[in-house]
DNA sequence: AATAATAGTTATTGACTATAACTATTATCC
DNA sequence: GGATAATAGTTATAGTCAATAACTATTATT
């Protein structure tokens, strides 16, 4: 038997009593994801890479030809916030700006062969870090939650 | 037939491709909670808590004589920030701060009678909030989302 | 042609989180 | 038993991030 020396201070903290919180989707929704998302966060900082950022290209990779516009709604944020994103991946040459002739207002956003080949890479690193959170989590109780979750943000639009 | 005038714009953009972000747990649970939070925040604001106030007000509630510390732990915080929060619900008169005679470094926390009460009553104003959003979610899938969530929260202590 | 709306941009603000440094108190160790 | 280390609470501060407003250029509307 794996009886240990230590107590309940083991592991999380001396079990806090809690009648409310752990019932509300919001709060199970916040501290899974509290735990998910620092694992993700080193995974893309091995190629300097933050998790919006790596949201972009990875959009804009599958998207080519996409503009800021369109890209934002996408990603549910402000157009205002991803034009210094989308400067830094065009710096580092992973995408590219190039003005659409019949509407010379937007940008087409395209991914470069480099940029493609990144968010591969660092897709491949994200879901391997995530493997090892999950553990135990078998396929079909990965493939239910991630059904439900969908689910739960298609129920708001 | 429910065929409306509008084309694909009409709800959520006109379907991007996604071929990588959208199989990623991490993507999945902010999406979702993107949609809750703002919610519960609007319920919340209702009786002037924030999020972050509710939930410990409510282990408070929970946990009669917790101190900072415990409490910081049980929610991940920074117990640095964690005293602006005491602070606030104290002076609202929802909270007590009583020195801990045999360890007078320690605050004990205990919710008054009007702290408990309006616990209850944002916590059944949370729930309602979130019941209309997980809409046509039945109680299996739930239970079933709930489950795994929590499983992931522990698969990581 | 005048007016609206849209795309991208810039600057700024507020909210939240993390960190360091400090005081008071208690625990540990020689 | 006294020096030292650790802990609880606090304060101040800095960094991150999302939201907003205002601006220019361009296109759509009437």
């Amino acid at each position: 038997m794996p009886q240990t020396d230590d107590l309940s201070e083991d592991r999380g903290g001396p079990t806090v009593e809690d009648t409310v919180l752990g019932d509300l989707i919001g709060y199970r929704l916040k501290r899974a994801y509290m735990q998910i998302q620092p694992e993700a966060q080193r995974a893309l900082a091995e190629d300097d890479l933050r998790v919006v950022s790596f949201s972009c290209l990875s959009i804009i990779t599958d998207n080519a030809g996409i503009v800021q516009s369109e890209l934002a709604d996408a990603l549910q944020m402000e157009r205002s916030n991803l034009v210094v994103i989308i400067d830094e991946l065009e710096q580092r040459g992973l995408v590219t700006r190039k003005k659409v002739p019949t509407d010379r207002r937007r940008y087409a956003l395209t991914a470069t062969l480099r940029g493609r080949r990144l968010r591969d890479r660092a897709a491949e690193k994200v879901r391997t870090a995530e493997d090892q959170i999950i553990g135990r989590l078998d396929d079909k109780d990965r493939a239910h939650l991630m059904a439900v979750l969908q689910r739960l943000e298609d129920n708001t639009r």
